[in-house]
DNA sequence: GCCGTTTTCGGCCCGACTGTTTTCAGTCG
């Protein structure tokens, strides 16, 4: 687990937006009255504040109060309340607009809620601003490199002056560090490394690429003599989209031998620490893993603890001690008697809850729903009965459709969509009208030879800027399926850009919408739309938001799986498979949808053929 | 600054490792 704030760094830059685009929509007669109040002009409102800008901002202040040695609970109350921000389906600046109470999020009370109404309406906030007299926002930069917290960046602020990066490199270089309390030569010699650029800045990596590395030293480990079980715990274990570092656990007869064969692992590229029962060492590739040996009476509690995330590690703890409990990574203790910890379920059930899915733990609700024994129970591999989403050779991909059947059907699939790409993409080859009336020919030949699959027939059709599709509608009504798609057009205007997505929806023959955020993981940031707008209207108009499984999509987030569930939109888990290898990545799919809630009855295609045509026949 | 089966005050999660120290503070997860 790598919850340490700021790890993904994003500045914090002021919004200046009294009201926004959005809000405007909303209510415009108070962002109006805001926006004289404060003597700014409408005319400046042109970004939105996303629940990710607040939590920047709050994430400074906790920032900038630690190295002020303010009260470390209050700092801790703006970095909870930044985790409570990031977490939600829906922006604030929504939820003020419909009138609801801040105050009942969690971490968020009278205070912090009048704080995020005023960045919503300002794009500011005043205690920041007041900060910033006092230290300059650079200093908080400091606190991202190896070995600064906030009591070392005060020390160097007050002692040296040191502001930024920039200056502490040349204090660094210049020997000046190593005189001040508290540093030394090496913590000297540790940041000109990290400084000089030669550490790359961490960066989060999509879970795919980290399982190469993941399941590779699983293994490894697993081979070690003496090592008895490896599991690998942290956000990797709650399955989520991206992770920033491997937690390993395991249990080990000697566990000097399994450190000691960790450290000496071929892909290790620097030991950052080696100590009796824990490690860390960062391979080459960038990707830091940290290796705890714990005995095996402690292994749940320890799993427990290292699956996080935090947030919920901490209110179980909270949990506990109301019980008179103490919960840590060697088990749950009544007083100096530990009454559990060998397992997962015991330790749960110390605090009286039923054992919570891994994907859940994210303190969204789920210690409650456990509580009252209503976790839900969340869709599994095997409850998929087909995939909405292909491509053959025809389009972009790189297999026939006879290939991609077969490979589906070894998936244990009963149906298959092919939806190649439409003419407008073509770049990747999309079909016009003719090419697809002969697609559709050629699919119903084949599924006449076919057993135990059957193709249906789709188009991945293009949403075109003003949300018109990119092929005329006689022949979308020959289809079984419509799934359409942004392709371009990313960068519109919230306003315009939910537009265009409502009126695709409401296209007569329009069934899933595909990749709805649009973005590529690390690469592009999901397109801005109002998505209870867009998810309520794919309800209104039996339509369906799909969860694009391919790693580099994930698209629907988790978050955004919840709030279709809660809404009663049905979520299509597809590969998008281009080669027949891809339908692999459906796993990748499960895992984001188990995060976001979802049951085998809330994703579409864990129906059986009849019954998924029924559904989407009630699109077309 | 938040929160309440300890409800408007007094708590707030817990331990390992490193480096700088002569017994521990700071950082990190």
């Amino acid at each position: 687990m790598n919850d340490r704030p700021g790890f993904q760094p994003r500045a914090a830059q002021p919004v200046t937006a009294p009201g926004g685009a959005g809000c405007r929509a909303y209510n415009s007669d108070e962002c109006f009255r805001r926006a004289l109040v404060l003597g700014l002009s409408l005319e400046q409102s042109t970004m939105p504040v996303h629940n990710a800008d607040i939590a920047a901002i709050f994430t400074e202040i906790a920032d900038l109060l630690e190295i002020q040695d303010a009260n470390p609970f209050r700092v801790r109350a703006y970095r909870n309340a930044a985790r409570t921000l990031e977490g939600l389906a829906r922006d604030a600046r929504e939820l003020i607009a419909a009138g609801e109470d801040l105050t009942a999020l969690p971490g968020i009370g009278t205070d912090l809620a009048a704080k995020i109404e005023e960045i919503v309406a300002t794009g500011h906030c005043q205690a920041l601003t007041k900060l910033h007299r006092q230290i300059p926002a650079s200093v908080a930069e400091l606190l991202r490199l190896p070995g600064l917290g906030p009591k070392r960046v005060k020390t160097l602020f007050r002692e040296l002056g040191i502001a930024s990066p920039t200056e502490l490199y040349r204090a660094a270089r210049d020997g000046r560090l190593k005189a001040l309390p508290g540093f030394g030569a090496k913590t000297e010699q540790r940041l000109i490394e990290a400084l000089s650029g030669r550490a790359a800045a961490p960066s989060r990596m999509p879970l795919a690429q980290a399982a190469r590395y993941a399941e590779a030293l699983r293994d490894f480990l697993g081979r070690q003599r003496g090592v008895q079980q490896v599991e690998i715990a942290g956000s990797y274990r709650r399955r989520r989209e991206t992770v920033g570092d491997l937690d390993i656990l395991a249990t080990a007869a000697t566990p000097e031998a399994i450190m000691q064969a960790f450290a000496g692992y071929e892909d290790v590229e620097t030991v950052q620490a080696l100590g009796a029962t824990r490690a860390t060492v960062v391979l080459r590739g960038g990707l830091q893993v940290d290796l705890r040996v714990v005995e095996p009476k402690a292994f749940g509690a320890a799993l427990h603890y290292f699956t996080g995330s935090k947030a919920h590690n901490i209110a179980i703890r909270r949990l506990g001690q109301r019980r008179g409990l103490k919960i840590n990574e060697y088990g749950v203790f009544q007083g100096k008697r530990r009454i559990a910890g060998r397992t997962e379920a015991s330790v749960f059930r110390a605090v009286g809850l039923a054992p919570i899915p891994p994907e859940l733990r994210e303190n969204r609700g789920e210690i409650e729903a456990a509580r009252a024994g209503q976790l839900p129970r969340l869709v599994a591999r095997d409850d998929l009965k087909g995939d909405l989403h292909a491509h053959t050779a025809a389009s972009d991909g790189n297999n026939s459709l006879a290939e991609m059947a077969q490979a589906a059907r070894e998936q244990g699939l009963e149906y298959l969509a092919i939806t190649e790409h439409s003419r407008r993409l073509a770049i990747a080859h999309g079909l016009d009208p003719e090419r697809l009336a002969r697609q559709i020919d050629e699919i119903e030949r084949l599924n006449e030879t076919l057993g135990g699959i059957t193709l249906l027939k789709g188009i991945e059709v293009d949403i075109l800027e003003d949300g018109g599709l990119d092929l005329p509608d006689d022949l979308l009504g020959r289809l079984d399926l419509v799934v359409g798609a942004v392709h371009s057009a990313f960068t519109l205007s919230r306003a315009k850009q939910t537009r265009r997505i409502l009126r695709a929806l409401d296209h007569p023959h329009f069934s899933i919408l595909a990749h709805p955020g649009a973005r590529l993981l690390g690469e592009r940031d999901a397109i801005d739309i109002d998505w209870l707008r867009v998810v309520r209207a794919a309800r209104a108009r039996g339509c369906f938001l799909e969860l694009n499984a391919n790693p580099r999509r994930l698209d629907l987030t988790d978050q955004h799986c919840r709030l279709a569930g809660e809404e009663g939109v049905l979520v299509a888990v597809n590969a998008d498979a281009h080669s027949v290898a891809e339908f692999d990545n459906l796993a990748y799919g499960i895992d984001q949808a188990r995060r976001g809630w979802l049951g085998p009855e809330q994703v579409l295609n864990t129906r059986p053929l009849p019954a998924l045509r029924q559904l989407l026949r009630q699109t077309l």
